[in-house]
DNA sequence: AAATTGCGTTCCAAATAATGGAACTTCAGA
DNA sequence: TCTGAAGTTCCATTATTTGGAACGCAATTT
């Protein structure tokens, strides 16, 4: 990663606070940072200050409204949802599951759109949220469209962990993944990252430069078995080809 | 406010990028911020870095997708929505127009959540956003359960624009009709922010210090008549203290 | 075709802010 | 009262930011 000098420390704490299972308090932070005490202090307060993050009554951090404020702009210039919506929503009405909407950032894939029957309350607290991108579907069917180059450096910088028995947790069982998923055009998730949870997903470029994107099909394994997955293969494949020919139609040219 | 160092001047720019109407170029924000071009540049260049802002291709810039990413985060340990939420849906019950629910920060309200009949799907692009407080409904009430010489010295911050023809645009208007607030427990919006958008707010207080809050019911001018807002402030009133006693009791003790 | 203008990028000595080790303050428990 | 853990403050040293100016480039004008 390049250097982006202080705004790069403070974010790396601040994510560091927004990631943690549980708001940690300053000696947590302090710890898992490796950072002097005096830094550390000074630049949580600037945080705080700032917004990005709160402090409790009890000394615990955590992240600030002021990003709430922030990100609804992001929301709003994300444009891609758009276009995708009305065609997520097809392929939801094809499959009858779950339908996401993810982009590739660094090495996560984030969340920007979901379909589902009935738990539309719930869309909020999944929108948004950024994965592992070796554990999901969407993950791994957006890698596969970066050249593989670019692909093998971004898996060299990854720290693996097992969510469940599936999980590809290392850079070699994911490379090989790729290659098949490459071939194929699109990429399964067995229940790697959540057990009982499948899906399948296929790739797109989004215009902009080595834009990585992917939607998907999701469902409980009790439902959902491998030939269901297969199955939906190809329209979850049409469906990504039709966003990312709309999506270069009005944003602008592939790169 | 405060010094945050280089920290603060970045929040300033990536503030600059998300208020913007449309996503500004770089001569904009150099334009707006008033800053060197060699510096205004080089933060541009980290924020983009950080994933807090994008620049698409024709050299525009806008919030980053990162910002989502962080601030779902945030949007999981606002737990004062958890327990509002009920309570917020009895008043749209009741009321049969839309509530909101907003907490003071700094010099804005910030929208946390929402109850509405019909364009749920709306919802997105709405809680988060941040508004005014000197002419929102929940603003002003929240405003007014500050201690008069800390309300004081935020109003003198403020600068003031004038939205529709009854916008309370200057300091003095907005202290007069904080009195009036502070004896009656409520305050109205009438169409100050938004022509032909009316609102009756109760605010509240939050655990830890110097949180103020307000929840609100708003309607459209034609259908809502001040008679209406006024039979509701009572309601109004009566849901605030409910979430003000739920919150203390579960979240801890007001300060 | 040459000149001009607008826009974005790069450079570097001077100014400024961040660093980090250590000392200081609380507070809880023995 | 003593002890240890957790948080805060201090300040000389060090590293980063600053900001004016020059450069590159493409679109527009002469």
């Amino acid at each position: 990663m390049k250097d982006t000098g202080t705004l790069g420390k403070a974010m790396r704490l601040l994510d560091l606070v927004a990631r943690a299972e549980r708001p940690p308090r300053f000696s947590d932070v302090l710890q898992q940072s490796g950072e002097p005490r005096g830094t550390v202090h000074r630049q949580l307060s600037h945080l705080v200050e700032e917004g990005l993050l709160e402090i409790a009554a009890d000394g615990t951090y955590r992240p600030g409204l002021r990003l709430l404020s922030l990100a609804s702009r992001a929301w709003a210039s994300a444009d891609i949802r758009t276009i995708a919506a009305p065609i997520l929503a097809a392929l939801h009405e094809e499959t009858g599951e779950t339908v996401h909407l993810g982009v590739l950032r660094g090495q996560e894939v984030i969340y920007l759109d979901k379909v589902e029957s009935r738990q539309s309350v719930r869309m909020h607290s999944q929108i948004g949220r950024a994965s592992p991108v070796y554990c999901t579907g969407i993950g791994k069917a957006a890698l596969s469209l970066l050249p593989a180059e670019e692909a093998s450096r971004l898996i060299a910088g990854l720290r693996f962990e097992r969510f469940t028995p599936s999980t590809l947790a290392s850079a070699l069982a994911l490379e090989v993944e790729l290659e098949v998923i490459r071939i194929a055009g699109h990429a399964f998730d067995r229940e790697e990252h959540e057990e009982g949870i499948r899906c399948v997903a296929a790739p797109f470029r989004l215009p902009g430069p080595d834009q990585a994107a992917a939607l998907s099909v999701t469902g409980p394994a009790f439902r959902v078995g491998q030939d269901r997955l297969e199955a939906w293969a190809e329209a979850v494949m049409r469906a990504a080809k039709t966003v990312e020919k709309e999506a270069a139609l009005r944003l602008g040219p592939l790169h």
